[in-house]
DNA sequence: TTGACGTGATACCATTTGGTATCATATCAA
DNA sequence: TTGATATGATACCAAATGGTATCACGTCAA
């Protein structure tokens, strides 16, 4: 089973959970996402490694500059581990319901 | 608008997750969860404060012992914000259901 | 060619984080 | 009461994290 740890730690920082919001529609260079915050550039490129390692940018070179694409797709995993849990929240509404039923008897 | 913060925090960490599934249908004590990982009762202890924080779990004192219970209703934020990715992707989707049909004519 | 520009990479720093060890406190049971 | 048990709380430590400053390198434009 894969880890999806880096995935998890990606989403953890608020920076970079505006950063994946930013880039819904349009992709955009190291810079242009740096202009957005009150920190360097170098500090932004940080959390964009951080992103890629979690699968959830991709990188495009074009001449001089990288253009950083959101990657939809790689929520998946965190979808599936919430799964988890719905499947026992049903358990629990089925226990409601099997009460309720026993109870209108 | 309330921050999810410690709620993302909360899910960085893999013995956090293992332990919020380990809670599932059971209600646990510290030590009974601590009886299911490498470290010390009072590292275990951290991690459910972290959960807590993050609203994850609850906690309820019976006598000397603290019950600590999966409180699934927490992630729903968690859904929320990732909803804000399908509309997205759901954009982008009608983007190349127009670009077919454009070219289907 | 020569700067200016966009980026990569490294060293460095303060704070946070995950962990241990230790002691104090409250509760249960004999 | 007395001792074992379950937990709370604090001090401490190493490593990870988020940030800066700085320099090197490739690319674009004049």
């Amino acid at each position: 089973m894969t880890s999806n740890q880096p995935l998890f730690r990606a989403l953890a920082d608020p920076t970079r959970r505006d950063i994946l919001l930013m880039l819904r529609g349009t992709d955009m260079t190291i810079a242009q996402v740096a202009d957005n915050f009150d920190m360097t550039r170098a500090a932004v490129k940080k959390h964009l490694t951080v992103l890629s390692d979690g699968g959830l940018i991709t990188v495009r070179t074009q001449g001089r500059e990288r253009y950083n694409t959101l990657n939809p797709s790689a929520f998946a995993p965190i979808r599936d581990w919430l799964g988890f849990f719905d499947a026992f929240w049903d358990d629990r509404l089925s226990d409601l319901k099997s009460a309720i039923e026993k109870d209108t008897k």
